[in-house]
DNA sequence: CACTAACCGAGACGGTACGTCCAGTCTTATA
DNA sequence: TATAAGACTGGACGTACCGTCTCGGTTAGTG
């Protein structure tokens, strides 16, 4: 009945922020010169963002895009393709900065935290699927703690990421999936 | 020659600014109070550290003293003894806040990155320690990625710290720890 | 034809705006708010008064109501009847909040002032004729400058009002128009 | 003992903010326009004066300049003097303007107030001064209510200014006098 | 004992983004 | 045409805090 939102907003203030941060990093994005950028009040950012992060969250989900489950029926393979997966899309060093002040801001703001927590939610679910499917077609130990496995799998490429600045490529991933699935059979 | 610092200070200073963190967080730390309450000047803060990050690093290197290297010669036990150390030291929610604002300055600062990693040092040396014993004495593969190991231990840990905010107890170290090490052996 | 105005909500509006403005001062009158608060749209408001300031005149003219022009054939006693007025009607603080802001907004926009001057009219029409009656009965001078006069009456009542905010009471009325008089028979 | 404001500073952004009142009207001063034009940032200008009104008082004292006491014996002579002074430093519509601005900010805050009270505080000791030698040296009557006749002088003028934004004249200032001093003596 | 270099308290300063607030206009669907 | 609902433009405000700088004054150790 009111006068509804304009969706060409939504995608222009995304594209602008996402170009932003691609350019210069994640203090490069600012709100005001965003707002000027695309020819929106700053207004129409916030009601649409409550925060600066809510955006940078948007913005990130939507590079991620759509995370398929792969289903090759190799278990090793499978999770090694997720773990490539998600190596590759950490790995640049602008979206590790991102992925750094996502976790702070995170701490920051309760609310936030839900956000982000979604962000990274589909590749865990992938994994999840796969480890499971390897445990009921008995290629891995059926006592197995998939919570952990997780744990190891995606810590390993975070822990890189945030705390000791590692390279992050293919070989890394196939290693880490490799050792990972070693006390797993 | 010249008049020599007040180390009285620097103490002082590092008690407040513990103080501080512990009870009201990061942003909770304003170097300008912190000066007030100590009545030092805010030159005196930032002739000692030159960052309120670094000073920030400083009361966490104190909080986490001297880690030492456990040897009872079971490498399993001596494992679980180091990452349960490391849950109980960073399990706490202000801790947590601390080490996801500190993982992003150190994205923002390649210095203060330098300080922070020598932070979480202590650690990785033990456990490297532990690990490179146990391939020697067999008790571990010897053609076990060391790296990748201690990326999957002290990655477990983190990523519960900064992403999903699960629970660290003792119960998760040793599961952790077992699970690595079955692929391990 | 074409769908006639809701009248209720004319009344409704002023009433929830003399309200709000009672209660809260100038800036306490939210067009959002009150909108809300009457359950009306903000267009319905602005379909009526163009301006918030607009409205405000409507809600003081409300509140001077219709007044008379006393003729008790004694000119004193119409001016200090008339003066007397003015000042128990701009006294309270809500008011000369009020004065003050509209003279702000009139000085801003040319067409506020018009309605903000006929908001005035009433009273200073009524001393006009109050002294113009004694004049031609001889009981001031013929040659008075009514419009001076004038100024002096409504000038010391606003001065108060706007800029020493000092008390204006019924014996400063009195007083004034004794002052004023002496000079003018 | 702390580094001593610096004073150009004070000089420049009065300096700026008048010619920006002065051209475009208290709507025209923008802080941050105004520091970003001075060079000096903007909490340099908040540090002095604690909101924008607060710095348009010192502008308007500025203006006002040192306001003397006539004495040539001529009572009338003497207030007319003052009443010219105050008529044509108030006539400019952008004064009147601004004077409209800071009645209503006055009304709002009560800090602001007392400083925008003194600013109108010169002329009004002057006039003081003169009725009293009035009074004292017999050209007016002995009984003479000293405040109300100042606020039927200046009530008078800014009535015009702020309500009826009629013209201030030379020639008003003289009959305003001399029409206050017919019932004085 | 004077000298000098570094220290210290105090607080001004530059810089900069943030999120807020509100007026008034516009758009859509409905009555 | 009026209405409810609420999105939208536009723009300034004041705040917050970091890290640097500039004073006047103090305190060693050295020559």
């Amino acid at each position: 009945m009111a006068r509804p939102r304009n969706t060409d907003s939504d995608a222009a203030i995304l594209a602008a922020a996402a170009d932003a941060l691609q350019r210069q990093g994640y203090d490069g994005l600012v709100v005001d010169e965003l707002a000027r950028a695309v020819g929106v009040a700053k207004t129409t950012v916030y009601r649409r963002w409550p925060t600066k992060n809510h955006l940078v969250v948007s913005v990130i989900a939507q590079w991620q895009g759509e995370v398929g489950i792969p289903e090759s029926g190799d278990t090793a393979a499978d999770l090694t393709s997720i773990v490539t997966g998600m190596a590759r899309s950490l790995d640049p060093a602008p979206m590790r900065r991102l992925v750094a002040e996502l976790a702070a801001a995170s701490a920051r703001d309760a609310d936030l935290r839900l956000q982000v927590e979604q962000l990274w939610q589909q590749r865990r679910a992938a994994a999840a699927t796969v480890l499971a499917r390897g445990i009921s077609d008995g290629s891995l130990r059926g006592d197995l703690d998939v919570e952990v496995t997780m744990d190891q799998l995606a810590g390993a490429v975070y822990y890189r990421v945030l705390i000791t600045g590692a390279v992050l490529d293919d070989g890394f991933a196939r290693e880490l999936v490799q050792g990972v699935l070693a006390g797993a059979r």
